[in-house]
DNA sequence: GGGGGAAGGACCA
DNA sequence: TTCCTGGTCCTTCCCCC
């Protein structure tokens, strides 16, 4: 159905994101729903948008069918060669050998508002405001409420739904309660934004000689007694496949895919493309209206097909959805890319109210930033128009930047250029930070701090640990559609979604070193070089304890007392005077949030450092990635401590 | 051709 | 009355070497 026009049910056209079926809409009447949030949308200004991008999409769709339609039976046979033989390459890149747990907790955000007040127990929830909900529980989720749906709207088809404004603190403590389970299980295991993890969990089935089904309900029982909330598991022989499987018996369900190849074909036979993590609501609908591909077997059914009308990209991602591949191989760390935050307001154009909430968002992004010692050279502005329409204007500077005045000057230039707008939301986001491109050498002060090494030795052994960044694309992973036909929409995999958790699982307290660039060495440095000032490299050995050649037991430290002079933190460098009580305050807390967080998983970072597991991880990358790989500067090079303290700048 | 920057978009939680 | 936030990745298009 869908595109037609109809005019007695002029509902059924109107697509949200929401109103597709993902856990806990059972026994939902569907179709009242839908009308409920058409009535509630029709006419307003987002409506308009909704319409204007679905005509977009379905010109899209138009396109690639006419391509469809012009391809002869010669370049279909071609193309089925090359499809056939895409296939057989990555049949023979299917490993079976790995067994793979998904965890998800349930309405996560709402499970533990309910924790802390009882009384919520049993009554429809939601987490969010009247504007935007994050989350619902289950008995709200009957009503058709979900997340991401604006809260008016869910309080029309559920009257007596109770809403919750989000708690982050709350949800982060208990995501740490979870993640010391997973610890305990899998202390390699990946740590996927809140509420997700992903386990491997191969050995401890092999040695212990329990059954997937066992581990499964051991280790979400284990969750359930730590925390007081349920999780939903699913097992498979990668990853892609284990997130499928745990949302089938969602909530407080379990469903395992055993590593057999039939059983995964089976499985993912009749499975609907939309359930594979990257294929979206567009993705879903283009390939459903231009190749009638719904489920996961019709993506080999219709390979030469694929092949003619997409990317490679896009095509190897697609098939190897249809054969159930996904990755198996341990996953990149990578660091944070970006930074940003934006605030939604009322439409206006009121200039200086414009300006006046550009320096709050600035503000906040300064803040953001300096609290993970970030400085960055591009900065992008982000609009959002009275009519939805959003814009991006972007500067790259000489400069690293990260104080409110500076991004506020840059920011107001960039606002000024496209004054007068109606705007009813403005953003900043900060990207390319200092040596985003010497990965190797990035390293955390606090694995520094772990390795033991003395100040002026070199520090082959961290650059070795963080050299180990792999790339854990895989052929299978990201695909684009080919834009010689209607323009790209992106396809991610499984796995490339490791990166977000990094906030939480990986420590981003970077510590940088000398760009050798003669640039942009200058604030910090000024202030803690041995050379500029020898004595404060002194009283900065005292202040963190630190003992040479031999490890420091961070829980040990204190992290408050590291001022240098009275408002350089020892840690990072970044410069906070003491009377920025609430900034500093904040600013200990991430340092002693991260060094905990590392104390925990030092025993992953020196596993990781055994060279066996920089075999295997250089092996995965040969399979998948077929992008061009960035080499990282392999080196010995010899980094003398002051630079460990160059940090973010104050560029004043 | 490819690198880097800018703009836009799909997708995720 | 009313539709979020913060992140990733990838495309295209452009300029430049
Ligand atoms: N669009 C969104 N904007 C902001 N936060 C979101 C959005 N979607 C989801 N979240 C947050 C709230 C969720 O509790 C959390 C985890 O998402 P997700 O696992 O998809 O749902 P859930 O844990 O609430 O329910 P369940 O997993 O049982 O379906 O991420
Ligand atoms: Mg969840």
């Amino acid at each position: 159905m869908g595109s037609s026009s109809n005019g007695d049910r002029p509902w059924q056209s109107y697509h949200t994101a929401y109103t597709n079926a993902k856990a806990g809409m059972d026994g939902v009447d569907k179709e009242k729903v839908q009308r409920v949030i058409y009535e509630m949308s029709k006419g307003s200004k987002y409506f308009e948008s909704e319409k204007r991008k679905e005509a977009f999409l379905k010109q899209k769709i138009d396109n690639l069918q006419a391509q469809r339609a012009k391809l002869t039976d010669k370049d279909i046979s071609h193309f089925q060669q090359i499809c056939d033989k895409k296939v057989v390459d990555l049949e023979a890149s299917r490993d079976l050998s790995k067994i793979w747990l998904h965890s998800d907790m349930d309405a996560f955000y709402a499970a533990v508002e309910t924790l802390g007040n009882p009384a919520l127990r049993g009554k429809p929830l939601a987490v969010g405001s009247l504007s935007m909900i994050s989350t619902a529980n289950y008995e709200a989720r009957k009503f058709g409420v979900r997340a991401a749906m604006p809260g008016f709207i869910a309080q029309k088809l559920c009257p007596d739904l109770t809403f919750v404004p989000p708690n982050f603190e709350k949800y982060t403590y208990y995501s740490n309660l979870t993640r010391k389970v997973f610890q305990k299980y899998d202390p390699n295991f990946i740590a996927m934004g809140l509420d997700e993890a992903y386990l491997d969990i191969t050995e401890t089935c092999n040695n212990r000689g329990i059954s997937r089904e066992e581990f499964a309900d051991e280790l979400r029982h284990a969750v359930y007694e730590e925390t007081g909330l349920t999780c939903s598991a699913g097992v498979a022989p990668n990853r892609l496949l284990a997130k499928v499987c745990s949302d089938i018996n969602k909530p407080n369900g379990q469903f395992i895919v055993p590593n057999d190849r039939n059983a995964v074909l089976s499985f993912i036979s009749s499975l609907p493309i939309r359930k594979i993590g990257g294929i979206g609501k567009v993705t879903e609908h283009v390939l459903r209206d231009v190749l009638g591909i719904n489920t996961c077997e019709e993506m080999l059914q219709k390979g030469a097909l694929l092949c003619a009308m997409f990317s490679q990209c896009s095509t190897d991602f697609f098939l190897s959805v249809g054969l159930g591949l996904g990755s198996t191989g341990p996953p990149q760390h990578t660091l944070r890319k970006s930074i940003s935050t934006e605030r939604t307001f009322s439409a206006t154009e009121e200039e200086s109210f414009l300006f006046e909430k550009l320096a709050d968002v600035a503000e906040t992004l300064s803040k953001d930033m300096q609290k993970e010692c970030l400085c960055g050279r591009t900065l992008t502005l982000k609009l959002k128009t009275a009519t939805f329409e959003v814009r991006n204007r972007a500067v790259s500077l000489q400069r690293y930047i990260h104080s409110k005045e500076d991004i506020l000057n840059y920011a107001s230039k960039l606002l000024k250029a496209e004054l007068p707008l109606s705007l009813r939301l403005m953003g900043l986001r900060m990207s390319q930070f200092r040596d985003d491109n010497l990965d190797p050498m990035q390293k955390t002060l606090t694995n520094f701090f772990i390795s033991g090494e003395d100040a002026t030795k070199s520090l082959t052994c961290i650059s070795k640990s963080s050299g180990l960044e792999i790339s854990d694309k895989q052929i299978t992973n990201n695909g684009y559609l080919d834009s010689s036909f209607g323009n790209g929409s992106c396809f991610s995999n499984d796995s490339c979604n490791v990166s977000y958790e990094s906030d939480y699982s990986l420590s981003n307290l970077l510590v940088e070193h000398n760009n050798n660039d003669g640039f942009g060495v200058n604030s910090v440095d000024d202030a803690l070089s041995v050379k500029s000032n020898p004595s404060k490299r002194e009283k900065m050995k005292e202040l963190i304890n630190f003992s040479e050649g031999e490890a420091v037991h961070l829980s040990n430290q204190k992290v408050e007392p590291l001022w240098v002079d009275d408002y350089i933190c020892a840690l990072c460098g970044i410069q906070l005077p003491p009377s920025f009580t609430e900034e500093r305050q904040e600013h200990s807390d991430y340092h002693l949030a991260e060094m905990l967080q590392k104390e925990e998983s030092t025993k992953m970072t020196r596993h990781l450092m055994q060279p066996e597991r920089l075999v295997e991880r250089t092996k995965k990358t040969g399979e998948g990635s077929r992008k061009k790989q960035k080499l990282s500067p392999k080196e010995d090079k010899h980094i003398p401590i002051e630079a460990f303290f160059i940090k973010c700048k104050k560029s004043l």
